[in-house]
DNA sequence: GGCCGTTTTCGATGGCGCTCGTACTATGGC
DNA sequence: GCCATAGTACGAGCGCCATCGAAAACGGCC
């Protein structure tokens, strides 16, 4: 079967202005997934799926990863056999000004201070 | 009427220091609760339990009451028959800056988008 | 071609939380 | 004392979502 498939798989991602807040607050709800969030922003760079931490299966990691995707908190590419991320952090801004960066921070503080 | 037996009715509220992320985003994630801290965000003044408007009945708004009291949302407290709600607005911004007020416009500017 | 590493799909499971109705308590007025 | 009003406690039902393991897709590499 000659099939041109352009392979190049690709990603749906929804317009920020499609996104509500429910949605947002849903995704940002599961510890797990904030964990994502918070370390894709911490890294300050692109990380692909395999890199995070996280206390759950492979599975269930994805499952995340498509939750946040839906809800417009990250975007996803895919290099070679890996999928990378990154944090829409400016777009999110825009729609719900304010939102993330809180989180962000509330959570970053409350992870130093466990640590500490 | 000596009636020692109930002192007047008294409400537990948690120090804003024992309150996690998890615990307000919990409370934050539900429509009915979101609501609720709209609606006195938005009446500016305390508003008895009686006073708002929901979509479920009194005995589940009642759950929604605690749940917001015991995430340090609200501050509740009897008066004769009826039950006060107040926001504790400014012990929030001070726990989880800029989270409370990031919700709630992002709550209001949908409400207004809905009416539109 | 064939293997390996990376991520996904699928179905099943388990637990938690929203919801309700009903019965109950508490307060105030008559 | 008695009733009306305001809110609560309790138990049950139910749906949803996070979780997993196993097996499959997909690209790269030799």
């Amino acid at each position: 079967m000659a099939r041109p498939r352009t392979a190049a798989r690709t990603v749906e991602h929804p317009d920020l202005s499609e996104v509500s807040l429910q949605q947002v607050l849903e995704a940002l709800v599961d510890p797990v997934r904030r964990m994502v969030v918070s370390q894709l922003s911490q890294a300050g760079e692109d990380k692909s799926c395999g890199t995070f931490e996280a206390p759950v299966s492979l599975s269930t990691l994805t499952h995340h990863f498509n939750v946040l995707r839906e809800a417009g908190l990250i975007r996803q590419y895919y290099v070679g056999t890996t999928k990378m991320n990154t944090l829409r952090t400016d777009e999110m801004e825009e729609r719900f000004p304010g939102l993330l960066s809180a989180v962000l921070a509330a959570s970053t503080a409350q992870a130093q201070a466990d640590t500490a």
